[in-house]
DNA sequence: AGTAATTTGTACGTATGTATC
DNA sequence: TGATACATACGTACAAATTAC
């Protein structure tokens, strides 16, 4: 018997042309060849170098441009630009993720307050002043606006803001995510709220102790803040189960 | 004086035939219109449907394959195949970002503990009985294991079925994306390791005892467990900074 | 089993609008 | 302003692959 009853092979799948010139590209960008501002060659000196035909050149160009790495515009003489490096993928697929996966409101709550928990917490002892300084724009934004729109609007200002003292993207681009498709889930119901102007009033003064909790340094208590206000804000929208699962990661984590 | 000055006109950029493709193609997926499974029409149709030549086709084909949406094979008469979602786009993305040095090692292990400390909670109320069956047979697996794959591979398995026990899909595939990451990022560090049978043992004493507090339903305990194990197994590859920050984590989230 | 039909993968040519010099 | 090079989009053609009869 021959020895390779240990080896284990993989189905293998047929490698199309624009998917290598695909790879050459962001292996080149990976490894620091290919830095942003710089740019590709033209499409028909890429067809040369690769030996590929322009079909296959501007089908790699689209998956890279879509990627959100390369930007090429028609008849700019310099060739596609590289981009930098942002998280719009990222974010991209988190919002697939939250909206195709067919997940709950409960769900989404129960991450918004795994997220914006840590999130308070760190900001408390890494925000610089001027962060600082954003969210109480963002504040005095919310106090000034007279619709719902503009409220929620500057609402989203103060909780991005927020995240990015954390110093963590991912606490970032998940929690624009996140907010994000909340909002558009439960966009209906809070329209037709019978006492916006209570409501708004009552996040408001959520808000200003939650930041004077960070102002002060104090992480644990503008965490919990934040759980407990989210919950309240929310737990209408749940059933009684939800609501319960939901009341153990606000009381205990 | 014309009453325009309240109107804010945004950048227009140009739309390409293709991204109107794959636009529609992509919102089919999200309302539901269009389901894993099930068949795109054939590039011929396509264009015909579309009002554009192939090539543009092709292109929005291109991406949307690029993205891991759908799938197509030359010569299959029932064209593209519509996959269903995986976190694979998730993943290379956030690999992309960790690679690029966009994303640090200490911001993917404050967020694994984000994920890790409220998945066990959840899942010490939430498991069912045969997930904990699963987790029985996930550390079994890790004691047998002689080599540090097989125990890595087991490792993964316990912690996929801790958060499949909190019932939330979205740590689920976090979970999935940031523990192989992390993986990927000190899978150099770890082979070196000068003791790996004690490393090995002393991550299947934690946990032994996170899974002996999820059986009993302590969640907070639990909680706390692999907030810690997560801390100590991983503190050395961060700086002192990092180390502090990720502390704040551990003790107060 | 084998053949025919259809589809995809790739290549090449052309017209048109656009940005840069 | 004009000239040039470029990207966009369309159309055609042929080889390779797959399915169905």
């Amino acid at each position: 018997m021959a020895a390779t009853n240990k080896v284990r092979f993989q189905a293998v799948e047929p490698v199309r042309a624009y998917q290598r010139v695909v790879e050459q590209v962001e292996q080149a960008m990976l490894t620091g060849a290919l830095k942003p501002g710089e740019r590709l060659p033209s499409e028909r000196e890429l067809m040369a170098q690769f030996g590929v035909s322009r079909s296959t050149v501007r089908e790699a160009l689209r998956v890279l441009e879509s990627g959100g790495l390369v930007r090429s515009r028609p008849g700019d003489p310099h060739g596609p630009l590289v981009l930098p490096y942002s998280p719009a993928g990222l974010r991209k697929s988190m919002s697939r993720l939250a909206q195709l996966d067919q997940l709950s409101l409960a769900e989404l709550l129960q991450f918004r307050i795994m997220l914006e928990g840590p999130a308070y917490l760190l900001a408390a002892r890494m925000r610089t002043d001027e962060q600082l300084a954003e969210m109480d724009a963002a504040l005095a934004a919310m106090e000034q606006a007279s619709e719902l729109a503009a409220f929620s609007e500057a609402d989203l200002a103060f909780h991005d803001t927020i995240a990015r003292a954390s110093g963590n993207m991912l606490i970032v681009v998940c929690s624009q995510v996140v907010h994000g498709v909340v909002l558009d889930m439960i966009a209906g119901k809070l329209a037709q709220s019978p006492q916006p102007e209570s409501v708004m009033a009552e996040t408001l003064d959520h808000h200003r102790q939650a930041l004077a909790a960070v102002r002060a340094g104090d992480g644990a208590l503008a965490a919990r803040l934040a759980r407990e206000k989210l919950y309240e804000y929310y737990a209408d929208h749940l059933s009684a189960d939800e609501q319960t699962a939901l009341k153990w990661l606000v009381s205990e984590a």
